[in-house]
DNA sequence: CTCCGTGCAAAGCGTTTGCACGGCG
DNA sequence: CGCCGTGCAAACGCTTTGCACGGAG
């Protein structure tokens, strides 16, 4: 998703655009992968110095209700990647660097119906490893 | 799993078999479905009122390694649930009760090679959603 | 000028750790 | 009787919240 488009989003749902959350929203865009609030943090205060995590948190809860980031949890804290909700997808999730790549299919509909009578809300499915070039990085 | 073979197995591993370590995993099996350390908590302060949480998390960390239960997370929270580590399978999670039932198939199979360089070191893939008995209570 | 968004500080929650005692082997 | 496991308490890391100020609309 570009800014531009999510900043007409934002406006829309009467949310203000500050010069921070800009700034928060750019360097997820910038990353393309999936990043922790920390992460997140370090990248706006290099422009920001002052901002906090509450802004970020704030934001990111925003963001992801929004659906403008995917939201998912490894290593014991929250990421959050920028999204694509145009295409109903699935990643494969480097633990190194964060680094995503798109399944071609998903799996839910190569499963179709073997749910039964259980109501699907949400499904996760992701691949961890490690990407080709963080195996070469560590050899 | 049964009782009796984890108790062999952790005795093997030179682990010392205390009543509340046994309490602990008998109330998972109980269970058998994914639920907190609070719920397993709250179980084995019945016949414990004295266990603590500490005992709980660390007896969960060293059951996890021996892969006596799974291992995972929603609603913020770490959940467990004794694991049958025979055969590789996936479930199906009721997000109100915790209950689980098993996928017939594991979606991995179906995506052979997809992965292309990327070193699989593990997968996560779970249905969310409400169980047929949960859907009734709602009503 | 009105509020939403921010920064600060502190609290919240689940989880982990240091310590000394008690109980398993 | 040695040492692992426990309970207590305190710390921990990530995340959330109350408050008053400042800036977007």
């Amino acid at each position: 998703m570009e800014l531009d488009k999510i900043l007409d989003n934002l406006k829309e749902q009467g949310y203000k655009l500050t010069e921070q959350r800009k700034e928060i929203i750019q360097s997820i865009i910038n990353e393309d992968r999936y990043v922790s609030a920390k992460d997140i943090l370090q990248q706006v205060q290099q422009r920001f110095p002052g901002v906090s995590f509450d802004t970020i948190y704030r934001n990111l809860a925003i963001l992801s209700d929004l659906d403008v980031v995917e939201e998912t949890r490894f290593d014991g804290e929250a990421k959050f990647r920028i999204s694509c909700i145009d295409d109903h997808h699935h990643h494969l999730v480097c633990e190194e660097c964060g680094e995503t790549s798109v399944l071609p299919e998903c799996p839910l509909n190569l499963l179709q119906g073997m749910a039964g009578e259980f109501k699907i809300t949400g499904h996760r499915f992701e691949i961890y490893g490690i990407c080709e070039k963080c195996q070469q990085n560590k050899k």
